[in-house]
RNA sequence: CGGGGAGUGGCGCAGCUUGGUAGCGCGCUUCGUUUGGGACGAAGAGGCCCCGGGUUCGAAUCCCGGCUCCCCGACCA
């Protein structure tokens, strides 16, 4: 491609509200031109990374025996609202009314129409397991787009569903793709890690993020520090060991008083007690509540909540933090508050719903300092099971960088930021039960197929792809998914022969199967340089009077300090030597 | 949805406080010079000043209402 004859020009100054690089650089070197908030056209650069990404992923799904369809974006709601996520999903799902009054909805992914898809197509355990996928443009009608590409509301994604007849079936497909995915993300050049994760909204109990570590990332990730160990997980998800505590004789009960003390490390201090001796009351209320419903969460004073462990201790209920109103009403004490005492009579219990969630943590220690439900006063030598009690126990702590790896290892944790580039699921039953993707097993019984998803975002992968690689001049891409592999340019534009010798390194590298960009501009040197920078191709090849007088021409490696010089001659075979 | 900021040629900005019908840099056009890190000279083209209403002889500027975009948070495959 002539430059001088592509579509888009680049700027010398971003957009003023672009913030993040790779939003700077795509919106500078014309890959991508915003329309709205989060939504994006892809100008001729753009589109062919995008292309190319596509295509990388397109292979690497034929080749793990998944099957390409197509879906629609514009569905109706009905189908929605047999999966039972026509209101769960909003407010992303966008909705919007055909000409005969009937409701739509934007598809934000595919699971119901893959369900009802294969619902239609599946009869018995001889047609399982198949693993349909698609590349397509999703709409989710984000509450916040930012950050360019990175969170936007239309974007390519492609997206894979599996199927099959059993539990170790769901496994052999969830491999398959987790493998798929990292043969996707070697090939497209980048450093992508598997990490553990949270289901969300999409259901399912097993799920693995890929994350692409980059600062500008919106997620948090942990990784183990012991080279031997291979746990990483996000932030939500994470697990670690909690220290133990020193094994104690249960003390008796004892109450102090503790004037003007209304938080954790004020409690410690005045108590000359370790923060880890104590611990701290939290109220939550399900986000429906209509206020007279608590969820008494009590964990260690030296751990936080980690409010995804949380929902899903609530059996999936988003909580919210309970107002003062909430609390009081329920006759609870802010600053003095413990699960001892809760179902007293004239109780907490005896005034509002109230669900007791104590943090496994609270169980292993003995002696603990708690709340005396009593503005000033605490108590010393709480003890769980003989003071208190749960209704749920289990981990519900945030992870923090330097907690003990949950594995057997000597590591901690170490936190990094990242971008989410894509997600695998194991859905198990949920979609297909409602969908009714069902199938007549070998014994002769009607049951529901075992579901996987898995995405990836195209678009995001580009962008992300961006953040973990570029300077201060400009991008700079991996061979793999640069719009062009090498970006040519003619310095003395006024010399016939250097026009007529990079002409015809153009030709020469064009046929040779070689993706060249020329730029054959009649600019000066810097303008050129600047450009390659900041479009980032991998090679940059200048023929100029300089270099001829030797009968050379200078090759540079975008992602190099220092450019070589190559004999012209052999231009061909000392570019496809550079770009490997 | 809460908080903050911004809308003026394609991009970056000034002008607004103190009303008088718009200016700068880059980019664009033409001619000449120039050619290894965003060149120089000369001459040009290009603007419903986000939208609607109001005040005024007169509004980019003041007042009211609205829209859009960005950032932080909430939220979020």
């Amino acid at each position: 491609m002539r430059l001088s004859r592509s579509f888009g020009k680049t700027l010398r100054n971003a957009p003023a509200d672009a913030e993040t690089a790779s939003h700077k650089y795509l919106t500078r070197a014309a890959f991508v031109q915003q329309v709205a908030a989060g939504i994006y056209s892809y100008l001729p650069f753009g589109q062919r990374s995008l292309t190319k990404i596509s295509n990388i992923i397109r292979e690497e799904m034929d080749s793990a025996g998944a099957q390409e369809v197509s879906m629609p974006v514009v569905q109706p709601r009905e189908l929605w609202e047999k999966s039972g996520r026509a209101d769960t999903y909003q407010p992303p799902l966008a909705s919007l009314k055909d000409r005969r009054d009937r409701d739509m909805v934007l598809a934000p992914t595919h699971e119901e129409t893959t369900t009802f898809m294969a619902a239609a197509n599946l009869e018995s355990y001889r047609d399982l397991p198949f693993n349909l996928y698609q590349i397509q443009t999703k709409f989710r009608d984000e509450a916040r787009p930012r950050a360019g590409l990175l969170r936007v509301r239309e974007f390519e994604m492609k997206d894979a569903y599996s199927f099959d007849k059993d539990e170790e079936g769901l496994d052999v497909s969830f491999q398959a793709m987790a493998a798929a995915y990292h043969r996707i993300f070697n090939r497209s050049g980048i450093d992508v890690r598997m990490v553990e994760a949270d289901s969300g909204p999409i259901g399912g109990k097993d799920s693995n993020e890929f994350v692409l570590l980059a600062e500008s990332g919106e997620d948090t990730i942990f990784v183990c520090s012991d080279e031997n160990c291979s746990y990483a997980a996000n932030a939500e998800k994470a697990e670690f060991k909690k220290p133990a505590a020193e094994p104690e004789q249960a003390r008796d009960l004892e109450e102090v008083h503790t004037p003007g003390i209304k938080t954790i490390e004020g409690l410690a201090e005045f108590l000359e007690t370790p923060v880890s001796k104590t611990v701290k009351a939290v109220f939550y209320a399900p986000e429906t509540s209509t206020g007279d419903e608590i969820v008494f969460v009590s964990i260690r004073g030296d751990l936080e909540v980690n409010e995804t462990k949380l929902r899903n201790a609530m059996d999936g209920a988003e909580p919210r933090l309970a107002t003062p109103t909430e609390i009081t009403a329920a006759g609870l004490v802010a600053g003095s508050a413990s699960a001892i005492g809760l179902d007293a009579d004239d109780g907490p219990r005896s005034r509002a719903k109230i669900t007791s969630i104590v943090d496994d943590s609270v169980v292993e220690s003995p002696n603990l300092v708690a709340g005396a439900n009593k503005t000033d006063y605490h108590f010393k030598n709480g003890n769980y099971g003989r003071d208190f009690n749960g209704d749920v126990v289990t981990d519900i702590a945030m992870a923090s960088e330097g907690d003990a790896c949950p594995n057997d290892c000597e590591g901690h944790l170490v936190a990094h930021r990242g971008v989410e580039v894509g997600h695998i699921f194991k859905l198990g039953t949920k979609y297909s039960e409602t969908m009714g993707a069902t199938f007549v097993d070998e014994d002769g019984i009607e049951k529901p197929a075992l579901m996987g998803c898995y995405g990836i975002g195209v678009g995001r992968l580009l962008a992300a792809t961006i953040e973990a690689n570029h300077d201060d001049k400009g991008m700079i891409l991996p061979r793999a998914i640069a719009p062009y592999e090498v970006y040519l340019a003619g310095l003395n534009t006024n010399d016939e022969t250097v026009v007529a010798v990079a002409a015809k390194v153009y030709e020469d590298l064009t046929s040779a199967g070689v993706e060249v960009l020329y730029d054959d501009r009649d600019v000066p040197p810097g303008v050129k340089f600047n450009d390659a920078d900041l479009i980032g191709l991998p090679l940059r090849v200048v023929v100029s009077a300089r270099g001829l007088k030797n009968g050379e021409i200078e090759m540079k490696r975008r992602d190099a300090d220092d450019a070589t010089m190559a004999p012209l001659a052999d231009v061909v075979g000392a570019v496809k030597a550079a770009l490997l």
